[in-house]
DNA sequence: TTTGAAGTATTAACAGTGTTAAGTATCTTT
DNA sequence: AAAGATACTTAACACTGTTAATACTTCAAA
């Protein structure tokens, strides 16, 4: 009697000791899309969650603690809009429309896709932890490496290593998404711009951009 | 004879002031490449050259401001590294050759990159002064698409908008270049590494899969 | 029931950041 | 010699991430 009294209780002092931690999360990722990641300071998140700055060292380790912890969440927000494809039997339209999900999340969550693969605060949590392995990444590399392989079995990106289109694949994207979030495109101008087609938004142009290299990579 | 030397002392002294701002400008640069961006303030920069903190506020408006003369001096430096190609007549050959000096120079400079590519600060400075018009990525920019046409006047790149193929290759580069310098392609650890190729460093690797890339657009 | 030990949260402080207002020399001009 | 411009510095503001020391609460054993 005692005893389960006891396990009750300290039950729930573990729970609201999870609690806790899970609410400096969502105050961390609230400030954080309210305001972006620079702006967001240890001394926000207590405020908001009311508690002293202090007492947030007692839940993370340390600020980058809480970023790799947004990271992951951002991860787990990119693998949910990924769910749909999986409905999609053919492998080169699945590619597609991967892609076309991939770039929507860079364009609608810049500040999540930035601590997930510019930052370097959560790959050095990283290397700090778990000795290299970046399992979030490397789950979502090794589902565009599986599609590549199974577009090759369909006879499409003949000649080519896989881990080779893989690489081109994610760059390209990676690199259009990265540009554009950080306005190095809008800032460009052309000398020669007589096929500037303007009703077209960014995003659009660069989505069609990707499709066409694709195309010439099948 | 009065005004003469009048004249001679105030020029004396409109050169120390353009010194004085150039020091500031090393000093940084060599805080900079030495300790990487993040780890280089204002009041170490004052340091070096030896006068007080707000003394640098005479010289440059803000951090972005002398943040925005180290990214111009990285520009300098890759222009540099470009002048090489202009031998290179055909424009196939040349423009493999500006690819690996692309990737080169953000291997060897990953500092100036970012600060040409990736931060905000340069830009936001030029946004604030230059009304939009970003000269130093316009430039650069422009030289790829000058290439482009070339090759496409040689027949290559068939059936592709000019800006497309610019955009798919910059693109493709940079993601190349970012991935790797954010440690986002070192941490992937592979679930089917039948043909992983060690005796192959990664720069030398992301150039081989960019070529392969530029083959299949050809 | 008292005592001591965890566990939890706080205050105060450190060492740093970019930046500005105010003050002080020095040198030029009237 | 007095007035003014120029160049520079000191002191300060409002922040930042983080730690050491301290208090308060809760709980188990003596």
């Amino acid at each position: 009697m005692q005893k389960n009294n006891n396990m009750a209780i300290s039950d729930r002092k573990l729970r609201e000791k999870e609690d806790l931690k899970k609410r400096i999360l969502e105050a961390a990722k609230a400030l954080f899309l309210e305001k972006g990641f620079e702006a967001t300071s240890m001394r926000n998140i207590a405020e908001r969650v009311e508690f002293s700055p202090t007492t947030l060292y007692l839940y993370y380790k340390d600020k980058n603690d809480i970023v790799y912890a947004l990271h992951q969440e951002g991860f787990k927000l990119l693998a949910q809009q990924f769910k749909t494809v999986a409905g999609i039997e053919h492998p080169y339209e699945r590619m597609k429309t991967m892609a076309r999900i991939y770039l929507q999340f860079a364009e609608e969550n810049p500040d999540f896709y930035e601590l997930m693969f510019v930052r370097q605060g959560p790959i050095l949590h990283v290397q700090k932890h778990n000795s290299d392995d970046w399992e979030e990444g490397s789950r979502t590399y090794n589902v565009l490496y599986e599609n590549v392989i199974e577009c090759q079995k369909e006879g499409l990106f003949k000649n080519l290593l896989p881990h080779n289109v893989s690489l081109i694949i994610w760059s390209t994207l990676h690199g259009m998404c990265t540009l554009h979030m950080h306005m190095r495109l809008d800032c460009v101008k052309f000398e020669d711009d007589y096929e500037v087609v303007p009703e077209k938004s960014r995003p659009e142009y660069i989505y069609e951009s990707f499709i066409s290299l694709l195309e010439r990579l099948k």
